[in-house]
DNA sequence: CTCCCTTGTTGACATCGTCAACATAGGAAA
DNA sequence: TTTCCTATGTTGACGATGTCAACAAGGGAG
């Protein structure tokens, strides 16, 4: 048993992985959902909040997915690929959903989108953190150093999706681009 | 005296300026022109293709942008800090514009718009081979290394004017996260 | 029992993209 | 010159969509 709001964030991800960001419309949400056209009004502010619910809960399950790999009992250079590979992972099975999530204009920046983006961003640096400590990155600034990482990371995933650097080459070109990354960043 | 067609370009431009994606009504823009609601159908296939001439025409504007660069009597390395600043430059003075170029989902995958978007690619890619020749880039594979800057560039760049990443710390960030690549590409 | 907050419904409205039909001017072709 | 076609533009209409207002039911607190 579902509630109604959670059912509608739930609808709202399957339209959006299915037919894109156009295929989100708040009538064929309440639609999957079973209910009238304007329901979804006693649950979200409009369709941009209805979108927000929607990058929140992902942002927490990156953030999730950064956190278990910061907790593995692998090595910091092991959960640094691995939590890379999560988000490439993520981005390639949901490509509008990473979109909505990394590059959407009209989410309104809330409060608690903002802060649940943050969150990911600063599981992601816990992990950073802990390679630096064990020497396989650089004694820089962290939070720099993260916020180099993670631009490449996003910045090749989004070029990559919207095919417009080099030639739509797949999501092959993302890994590599990460490897060379990590590569330069392990020789000092 | 501009064509129809081209005043109907700049006007979605600037109404992207001005107001953002959802300003860029195809009924606006040909009130700004001064023409009926449906004139633009005369010379644009539907929103999309209006949308993809104004995002060929900026690719283009890159392109030469970085080929200027290219072609300056400065060191190559001064060409590569001046090709990014551009770019950085560029999405600081239009934000909406820039992710119309870069992160836009609904933009047809139109060949010459393609065609326009590996251009500007291109152009940088040949800053970076001039680099590589002068010892101020590693010498691995042009396309790859350049793939790296591009990457981190956009990801920069798209995560600040999303406010996604570490807070909403303006775009002094963005030419931090440059630098510190290039001061690592530089290390060898 | 009564009141009110939550949740949901119906109906309406403005806006938007798009299509179809019609108008007109200017040059090519005869 | 006259005829016709094409480019360009206009008007009108339609369906889809986001959003607002008004109404309904139901269940828990007092």
């Amino acid at each position: 048993m579902e509630s109604t709001k959670q059912q509608l964030v739930s609808a709202a991800s399957r339209l959006l992985d299915d037919g894109g960001q156009t295929a989100v419309t708040l009538r064929a949400v309440a639609e999957q959902v079973g209910v009238s056209h304007n329901a979804p009004y006693r649950h979200f502010n409009g369709r941009a909040a209805l979108l927000a619910a929607v990058a929140e809960r992902d942002f927490d399950r990156l953030r999730q997915a950064f956190e278990e790999q910061d907790r593995s009992n692998t090595s910091s250079e092991a959960a640094l690929h691995a939590g890379a590979a999560a988000l490439i992972d993520y981005a390639t099975r949901h490509k509008a959903r990473y979109r909505l999530l990394f590059s959407d204009p009209q989410l309104l920046p809330e409060a608690s989108l903002r802060k649940a983006a943050f969150g990911s961003f600063l599981a992601f640096s816990a992990i950073v953190s802990r390679c630096q400590q064990d020497g396989a990155l650089p004694s820089i600034d962290t939070v720099s150093l993260t916020g180099l990482i993670y631009a490449t990371l996003h910045g090749a995933i989004d070029l990559d999706i919207g095919g417009r650097a080099s030639g739509q080459k797949g999501l092959g070109s993302v890994k590599d681009t990460a490897a060379l990354l990590f590569d330069l960043l392990k020789a000092h």
